[in-house]
DNA sequence: TTGAAAGCGCTAACAA
DNA sequence: TTGTTAGCGCTTTCAA
């Protein structure tokens, strides 16, 4: 496929009786350049069906104009919506992406960021795999000093210079548990992903730091680590059935764990906010059409998303950047019916 | 940022002592070097921190090594299911990705388009925007006799040569028309997107000839087209209530309307399936969730994005590849509470 | 205001 | 089995 010949800037050259440099000055504007010349340059480009090769400019100038991202998974409402914010605001700039998935493995995670330094990205983005240790396979981009933006998923690493986009987790784990604590919950189960990863990690830190605030002592039997999925509610369900004393609250870290307690315990005949009352993690769109509506702390997706890229560009631009801001977006709590054992029930939000 | 030089086949030429073409040879295993020879360049490469230049490659060879995937939005479940599929086969293939969104409008599409022909993507995955008429905009990718790969948004004309990875959008929603007129209904109301989208428009025509073939004549007003998103329910639930003999069920073409017009018709007090029963469209995770469950189509996000993504790297793969191939993934109806007006309730699917 | 020439790093045809 | 050489298309320094 693909035969034609392509036309260069010496094919216009030739046919505009001028020299190669000169039509390379005139397809970008350079001031030299007499406009009436630039002129006739762009035009006659554009008539011959000129398409300038990116690669020839990218070796001569040693850039690539390409920005990375990596992220555990696509096909998470989450996620995609944090890409979804990054491709428009890098767009926007004039950079192209290539995105790829960890698939929530470090080993695949390194193969990534490999592809990626040898593309030549100018910058990387990157939300880690829930496995992730230490950020020693990015030591190629430090090493070469290309600006890492570690966003949710991150590793604070004295010895690395990188910039982070997070919320406080913690603080977030703090204001459900908290919430559930108000609403007269005093046994509270903590259902989260490994916690080798900041997020869960610091989530139930802040669990804990609210239990502990309150005087409840904290049960080890009330801590349930797994894979979050929509099978998550499955064992954790079975796992509440044994119980002696059963929770009579719930704080999963995240939407999609929490849905599926929430059906599970239906299925079980146990009443939602009534016999356990729940509190999900990210405010995705299925929140609120479970029913009862799933109290959950809303998290910026897109707009992290635009925040990491504008970072990353803005970094990009600068001589002597700040490499080690860490940036904290805001988070909410949203109260809807699934924690609301105190009051009555609210129309749905 | 970034000063140091790079270390090139030169470099590990002269500390060898061998010939650039050798060093060259040598790190792509080249049957015609000697075996010692070979591992003694992979070494040093290695030692010396080598990376090979892409751009020199890319420039040399006349290729890019990148594929470029253009759609709608990234933020919605069902899309992001594909790109995942996309990404993981491309990956597995050794080509890069580029992705960009089109925001549902032809003229970002347009840009994108010119983005992705500049990269010198060596092949196009497109799912089209909703206002999209024809394929004109992607002449450049003909005329240069670049693959492209239509899926799910496509346009089928004569004039050019693509492939397309779709489903059968007609058999689709004549299938979950008819399901409904078997439960009984008989002013069934179709909802759905711009119907110069093939998929709406084939759902809708499958509709109509469901409707036909049980004698049913079509009524004006139970065409509802908008937007299709979380808040298409207001709107539809807002004209059904107006009329005079509201329908008794409802075909949404996506799940995320009909999970909105449930929500809305639940608010109003009107009983789902009894007084109106509602099928959807995708299956999206959703559609397990809301109550009633909601029946609807079933149709493979991932997989499409991965046989999309196959049949792209395969063409690529051709001296004379068959361009115009329509390829069709199986549909199915999942059936679930939301339709069910004739037998007992089952258990949630 | 324009041109000549060198070179970015790599590959491949041809020669040895 | 290895080396020589030319050139992919562009930018940029230096000269005119």
């Amino acid at each position: 496929m693909n035969q034609k010949k392509e036309v260069t800037i010496y094919d216009i050259a030739k046919a505009l009786n001028l020299s190669a440099s000169t039509v390379s000055r005139g397809l970008r504007n350079h001031p030299a350049i007499r406009k009436e010349t630039t002129r006739k340059i762009i035009d006659k480009a554009r008539a011959m069906g000129y398409q300038q090769n990116t690669f020839a400019r990218n070796l001569r100038k040693n850039r690539s104009n390409t920005l990375g991202v990596i992220l555990p998974r696509l096909d998470s409402s989450f996620q995609s919506s944090v890409v979804a914010g990054i491709e428009k605001k890098v767009n926007q700039k004039g950079y192209n992406l290539i995105i790829s998935q960890s698939h929530e493995s470090v080993e695949k995670e390194k193969v990534n960021i490999s592809t990626m330094y040898n593309s030549r990205v100018e910058g990387l983005l990157i939300s880690l795999a829930c496995d992730t240790r230490d950020l020693n396979h990015l030591d190629m981009f430090f090493g070469k000093g290309i600006p890492v933006v570690l966003f949710d998923r991150v590793k604070v690493d004295s010895h690395y210079k990188c910039t982070s986009v997070v919320i406080d987790n913690k603080k977030a784990g703090y204001d459900a548990t908290s919430h559930l604590i108000e609403q007269g919950c005093r046994r509270i189960m903590f259902i989260g992903g490994n916690l080798v990863c900041n997020v869960y990690k610091e989530r139930f830190a802040g669990y804990r730091k609210a239990l502990a605030e309150h005087g409840i002592s904290d049960d080890k039997q009330l801590t349930f680590i797994d894979i979050l999925n929509e099978e998550t509610g499955t064992f954790a369900v079975e796992k509440i059935l044994k119980m002696d004393s059963p929770p009579d609250g719930i704080f999963a870290a995240n939407d999609s764990s929490a849905v599926s307690v929430i059906c599970e315990l239906k299925q079980h005949g146990i009443r939602v906010p009534e016999d356990i009352a729940v509190v999900g993690f990210n405010n995705v769109h299925l929140s609120r059409v479970i029913e009862p509506g799933l109290t959950t702390i809303h998290y910026p997706g897109r707009e992290m998303g635009e925040v990491a890229a504008s970072t990353l560009i803005e970094i990009l631009g600068q001589d002597y950047p700040v490499l080690t801001k860490t940036i904290v977006l805001d988070h909410q709590l949203v109260v809807r019916e699934s924690s609301m054992k105190k009051k009555p029930l609210p129309v749905a939000g």
